[in-house]
DNA sequence: CCCTTGAATTAATCATGATAAATAGGTTTC
DNA sequence: GAAACCTATTTATCATGATTAATTCAAGGG
C-alpha cells in the first residue's frame, strides 16, 4: 500500500509534462464532477495556466482525446470539452488489449454460455414492445435460410448483432459491456476471416427457433425459460463454432 | 456494411492529421506483425515519411501512448517502440468507460457469480505448487480475525488480492480478464470508499473456509467442488455486499 | 424567406531552435 | 581486471511564433 503511493507520487514527478498535465486535467474533471459536454479551459488559457508551451498542453489533449476522455473543437464557441467514452471506443480499446494476446473462440464461449443467459434471464418482462419489436426486425435479415457461404456470414453478423442489441439493453452496465465486447470480437472475426464457409439449414433453423423462443420468453417474463433458452442457444453456437479451426484475433479494432 | 466502409474512409480522410498518422502506424504494426519491443521509425523519420512537422508527429504519438501501443524512450537507442498494452492500463483505459454510468456493487456480484466459479473450475489440477503457495502466501494476510475496521478493509484487499491472482494464472485471458477488471474495481472501491465498517468473526471464517477449501480442491484437480465452493463464496460475499449502501464507481482510476 | 458571403474565433498545422534525458564508450580508480 | 566515473552523442522533449483550416454567426443579396 505504502509502496504503491509512494510509486504512485514519484511516476507523477518524473514521468513527462503532457502525462502530468493530462492527470492533473483528469483530476480536475473529478473533482468538480464534470459532466460530459462540459466545457474544458481552451488551449491558451491551459498554456497560462500551466505555465507550458502550446505542443506540450496539445500532447496532453492528445492523450486524453484517445481514451475518449475529451473532444476538441473548432471555431467560435469551440476549444476543449469533457467527453463520453463510447462504447465503440471502449471496444477498441480493450480489443488492442488482447491484440498481443492469444483468444481463442472457444475462449469467447466459455465466457459467453456463462454470461448471455443471463442477460436474457434479467431482460424477461423488462423489454419495451418497441425493444422487443426491434430484435425481431434484426431477425428478419436471416428469416430465410442462407443460399450460399456469403449469406451464411451476412446472416451470423446480423446474429451477432441481435445479441449486441440485447447487451445494450441491459440494465447491468458491466454484464452489458462484457457481452457486447464478444460480440464486436465475433463480427470482427467472422468480417474479416471468413468464417462459416458451409451453410446448414438444421443449424440455421435450431439458432432460429432458440432466438424466437427467447423473444417469446422475454415478452412473457419468463426467466427461468430465457434462460435455459440462451443456454441452449450458445451451446449450439459453442459446439458449431469447435468445427472451425481455432482462430484467434490478430488485428487492431478501428475506431 | 457499404455505408460502414464509406463512413470509415470519410472519417480517415477528414479526421485530423495525427489521427491519420496514428492510425498508418497502427496498421504499419498490423501488417508486419511487429511485436511488443520492436523498434518504429524514429521522430525524425516519421517527419520525412509523413512530410508533416514535427508537432503532428509528436501528437500522433501521444494518441498511442495513451492507448499503451508505443513507447517512446531518450537517448541513444532510444526512439518510439511498440509497447505491450498492459493490464493495468487495460483496467484504466476500461474503468474510464464506466465512469459516467452507473455500476452498483451487485452488478459487479451478478457477473462475478457467473464468472468465478467458472475460472476456478477451470483452473482445478493445472495450477504449479509455486501458484498454490502464493495463493497460500497471500492467505496469511487474514489468517486471523480483523481486531477492527481498518484492519478489515485490509483484509479485504488482500482477499481480492487472492482472485485477482488466481484470475492472472487463467489460460482464458479473457476470462481472467473480466474477473481481473471486478477485482480491480473492488479493490479501489474498498479502498477509496471505506466499505466493511463492522468486522464480523462469522463471515471471516466462513470466506477463509471457502478459500481454503477451493485451494484444496485446485491441488487436488477436483473441478466440480472448486466450482461449488468458489460458487458458495460468492454468493456469500454478495449477501454481504447487500447491506452496504448501493456504492457506485465514481474516480478515474490512475494508471 | 432563403441563400450566399465575409468577418471573427478557435483549434490545427507548420517551422525552427533550444533543452534535457539516457546511453555507449572510453578513462580512471581500486 | 573489474568497477566506478566521466563525457560525447543520440534522441526525445519542450518552447516560440507564424500560418492555415474549420466553424459560427451575422450581414447582405436574391
Amino acid at each position: 500500500m505504502a509502496a504503491s503511493a509512494s510509486d504512485h507520487s514519484k511516476n507523477r514527478s518524473r514521468r513527462t509534462r503532457p502525462l502530468h498535465v493530462a492527470d492533473a486535467i483528469k483530476d480536475w474533471v473529478v473533482e468538480r464532477g464534470l459532466q460530459p459536454g462540459d466545457r474544458l479551459p481552451g488551449e491558451a488559457d491551459l498554456i497560462d495556466r500551466f505555465g507550458m508551451s502550446k505542443g506540450t498542453i496539445r500532447e496532453a489533449l492528445r492523450l486524453l482525446q484517445a481514451q475518449g476522455l475529451v473532444v476538441t473543437k473548432t471555431g467560435p464557441g469551440g476549444g476543449s470539452f469533457v467527453g463520453e467514452v463510447t462504447k465503440d471506443r471502449a471496444h477498441a480499446l480493450l480489443a488492442n488489449y488482447f491484440y498481443f494476446r492469444n483468444i481463442s473462440i472457444d475462449d469467447i464461449y466459455q465466457v459467453r454460455i456463462l454470461l448471455e443467459p443471463e442477460i436474457a434471464a434479467s431482460l424477461a418482462g423488462k423489454l419495451s414492445e418497441d425493444q422487443i419489436a426491434e430484435l425481431e426486425g434484426i431477425m428478419l435479415d436471416y428469416a430465410a435460410p442462407a443460399a450460399n457461404a456469403e449469406e451464411e456470414r451476412l446472416q451470423h453478423v446480423a446474429s451477432l448483432r441481435f445479441h449486441a442489441r440485447l447487451a445494450e439493453f441491459a440494465e447491468n452496465a458491466l454484464l452489458g459491456f462484457f457481452i457486447g465486447f464478444m460480440a464486436q470480437i465475433l463480427t470482427d472475426l467472422t468480417v474479416y476471416k471468413r468464417l462459416y464457409a458451409k451453410p446448414n439449414h438444421q443449424l440455421w433453423k435450431e439458432g432460429r427457433d432458440h432466438q424466437l423462443d427467447l423473444i417469446e420468453a422475454l415478452r412473457s417474463g419468463d426467466a427461468t425459460r430465457a434462460r435455459a433458452t440462451m443456454r441452449a442457444h450458445m451451446a449450439m453456437a459453442r459446439r458449431l463454432m469447435e468445427d472451425q479451426e481455432a482462430v484467434v484475433m490478430k488485428r487492431f479494432i478501428a475506431e
